[in-house]
DNA sequence: CTGAAAGCGCTTACAG
DNA sequence: CTGAAAGCGCTTACAG
């Protein structure tokens, strides 16, 4: 039946009182060696657990980080989710996860929700929907440390941590010159989104650096699902001018892409080489293998937590803004390997 | 700076006690109208927000429905706790989401983790490895609503929620019969957990049915992973024994035994056809796509909080245990479809 | 219909 | 080094 065993149960049975048993367990320097080690001990064998409501009532501290992602469904996002969760938990803290379905009125709601619940800190990466991030300033006002990774607000001076997009996408380009293809298309996200602002920038400066100039008509802006990555395909396909590759920006328009390009007799890489981004789990699993830049999901959310760690241990004022920027990984596959078939 | 504002500000303006107030915001019935019409109209105007840790620390009641699962990535449990979110949000729940990654031991230190932090109530699917349960015991023993969805413990008595995995089987199995399959090979999970232990029964019935007698070389165990589905099917095609289907207890084991197939040269479906389990996103990307039975995962999520929810407004007397079995529905595509070539 | 008081299980400034 | 007391923000049995 398991009998909640309070501070007081402790303090009665060793003729000591409460006060003098909740400082020995924070160990606190000024309560003798010996109290110390009879506390422990009883606290050990009546298998005591300390009521973190209470103490969260009482201290204003619950020891809570909070994670908002656009779905968990994705496997970048679990995964960073499984980062976080892991340092957080070394560290003495638990992780609440909400998900925005990547929809600005959810993830307004969430943020009023967790307001409410008092978390410790917040780690978020924000919905495709998202272009005013006033929601989060309560967090910053009351002094919350938060951190954005991978779906960054630009124009929030907060931490942030994300992958190298800018040199993730020129990379891409650059391999996908390498297999001798000069006009490159490109499927993007919303500009409005920092990951593929960068990623756009990126590819246009490779491009420009090979003395290419890209098209307006290279460009599709918001095809970054299968749906939209199917439909920008298809007009692509339709206009009659084919490119020599498309890089998506995100798997599953790649996915879209490379679908679409098959239904039509497109032999990929051969007559279009196709790379993504992400590093789905799936991209192993489609014919030919899709190429897609790694953005190592995992060390995305550690780094996020030892960020927010960091920064619950330092007053306010200690607490500087973190930018950090991890290199992005290209795991070439079958999708752009052109090369391979003339070696 | 949103200065927190209590029940005892409420009192102080209104020149009544934070009883009242109390009494007010709860509506209870020996309040009058207008008492509470004033009361409501300036927490509305303050902005008034309860505070959910001293309510808990008070009532023991914490408004949170805790979720277990094997892994947010997958899509499946990911559109269960969708389910389960929006029931809960819906009767003033919050949920709290936790992953075991298929490990019994992280699934009893979560369960820890969770009696520590006086959950409301629980709704968990099982870990692969689990085949103990008395980490959960705890949770009955004090009369906490807990339900378990899709993977379930066929011995512990509690609430169910769950395909009907032996119809499902079943169906599919006369769906590849009626495409004129015979023998028939089914890779399977670990017969420890219900799901698979379900499923191969259908499978035997619906073969025994058809006049067919299923092999003992027939069956795999174990063979649920794209790992191991992938070497289960080397075998099959190293033993030079084929078989007209492979009915594949889930969907990354079947991606297994797709790719795995092609790479060999046999045709699929013309000379094996495929099905799978639990209708991941990316079926649809694989060619041929993959025939695979839906699972209906948001409504078991539904339903489940559902369940927790009538619970919650019960005594410990007047709850039962329910078991609710979901028709399961075939997605019949290209895999499995060898009629169609022949029409 | 409303109020005064106790208490949920902790922590911590104050005092010694 | 240890203790007595107040308080975090609520709810509710008891009293009127």
């Amino acid at each position: 039946m398991a009998e909640k065993v309070t501070i007081y149960d402790l303090a009665k049975q060793l003729n000591t009182t409460a006060s003098t048993v909740s400082r020995a367990l924070q160990n606190h320097p000024r309560i003798s060696k010996k109290m110390k080690a009879r506390v422990m001990e009883l606290a050990e064998k009546l298998n005591f657990q300390p009521d973190p409501v209470a103490m969260h009532l009482r201290t204003g501290r619950s020891s809570v980080i909070a994670v908002i992602v656009p779905r968990v469904s994705r496997n970048f996002f679990a995964s960073v989710i499984t980062g976080i969760e892991q340092v957080a938990y070394q560290n003495g803290y638990s992780v609440i996860i909400s998900q925005s379905n990547e929809q600005y009125e959810t993830e307004k709601a969430i943020a009023k929700a967790l307001l409410n619940k008092k978390i410790d800190a917040l780690a978020v990466s924000i919905s495709a929907e998202t272009t005013d991030y006033s929601h989060f300033q309560p967090f910053i006002n009351k002094g919350t440390p938060i951190v954005f990774f991978d779906r960054v607000p630009e124009s929030l001076n907060v931490s942030k941590v994300e992958v190298d997009n800018y040199e993730a996408a020129f990379q891409a380009v650059e391999h996908l010159i390498a297999q001798g293809c000069r006009k490159i298309y490109h499927l993007s996200g919303p500009m409005t989104l920092s990951v593929y602002k960068n990623r756009m920038q990126g590819y246009q400066d490779a491009m420009k650096k090979h003395g290419i100039e890209p098209q307006e008509n290279w460009f599709y802006q918001n095809a970054i699902t299968l749906e939209t990555g199917t439909e920008a395909t298809k007009q692509i396909i339709q206009s009659g001018d084919l490119p020599d590759a498309i890089l998506a920006a995100g798997d599953f328009s790649a996915i879209g892409v490379i679908l679409t390009l098959k239904k039509a007799g497109i032999r990929i890489p051969d007559d279009i080489a196709v790379v993504g981004f992400a590093n789905e789990t799936f991209d192993i699993f489609i014919d030919p293998e899709l190429t897609s830049v790694d953005l190592d999901s995992q060390q995305l959310g550690e780094t996020s937590a030892e960020i927010l760690i960091e920064q619950l241990n330092q007053t306010p004022e200690e607490r500087e803004e973190k930018h950090i920027k991890f290199p992005p990984k290209l795991m070439i596959r079958d999708s752009s390997l052109k090369a391979k078939k003339y070696d």
